[in-house]
DNA sequence: CTTTCACCTTGACATTGTCTAAAATACTAA
DNA sequence: TTAGTATTTTAGACAATGTCAAGGTGAAAG
């Protein structure tokens, strides 16, 4: 992956110390991290970094398209650093979030939805991640 | 639909006028409310009732199967009173949340997910409605 | 050096949701 | 009826998520 300078560089947003500090975790981060997941492990590279900072930093991420933002747990929206179109799997177990390829499903039917227009959809399954 | 009292009963729930102003709102309620929409409406019928009333009366009713809970939209929780499996449409521009019957949509390929065994699924799809 | 400007931090605030202690209510049995 | 017990409700405390405004810092420009 690029580095964080250049990508933040290439958004024209400023890289500052702690825009680094939430890029390089939250770009590279595959467990589908909250707010404050994100804000826990900024700290520990940039110590003084404010929870407006993070919040302030993932908004502007999610606005340039680098960042995905998912409503799909309860009580805090994730975000999610694969920003292709994917379907999700959630752990009931765990509570950990898996990526589902795209092409891995297909979902028919929904040109007979007359009243809709459909910008994005996903499928979200539920279940238990079999141990192998 | 059958009366609050009589399906509260049939639960094993005592029905209280505060449940019975809770069940009358929630259960009869096309709009996937929140917690809060809740509580507003209740209130209406039964002036006293509490926040926390209201909040232990919709955990019960989830528990009990008489009504679904969804984790689809920002900030809250939404409570369904249709509980027949189905999809959800949400209109980006209005919030409006839209059920799909279940049989418009089906979605393909999920036995090639070899790793993860699925309780349940749905289709999330957002986009604006279409005024006739 | 001074002004300006973007950025950051702090803390206040609103909202969601849970929990507890005490009051109110309803059932039960004498 | 009355007393006692179990259930329910309420108010408020509390924690967590997220937004916002006020003021501070620091670099660049004049
Ligand atoms: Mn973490
Ligand atoms: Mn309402
Ligand atoms: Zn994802
Ligand atoms: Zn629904």
């Amino acid at each position: 992956m690029k580095d964080a300078i250049s990508i933040l560089r290439q958004c024209d947003i400023q890289p500052t110390p702690q825009r680094i500090a939430v890029v390089e975790y939250v770009l590279k981060c595959k467990t589908h991290p909250s707010a404050d997941d994100v804000f826990t492990h900024a700290r520990k590279n940039c110590p003084t970094v404010s929870r407006a900072t993070v919040y302030n930093t993932l908004n502007l991420l999610v606005e340039k398209g680098l960042l995905g933002m998912q409503t799909i747990r309860e009580g805090a929206v994730i975000f999610d650093a694969n920003v292709e179109k994917h379907h999700h799997f959630i752990d009931d177990d765990t509570g950990d979030i898996y990526d589902i390829p795209w092409d891995q499903l297909e979902v028919k039917g929904k040109g007979k939805l007359k009243d809709f227009e459909i910008f994005e959809f996903q499928v979200i399954m539920h279940g238990r991640r079999k141990k192998k």
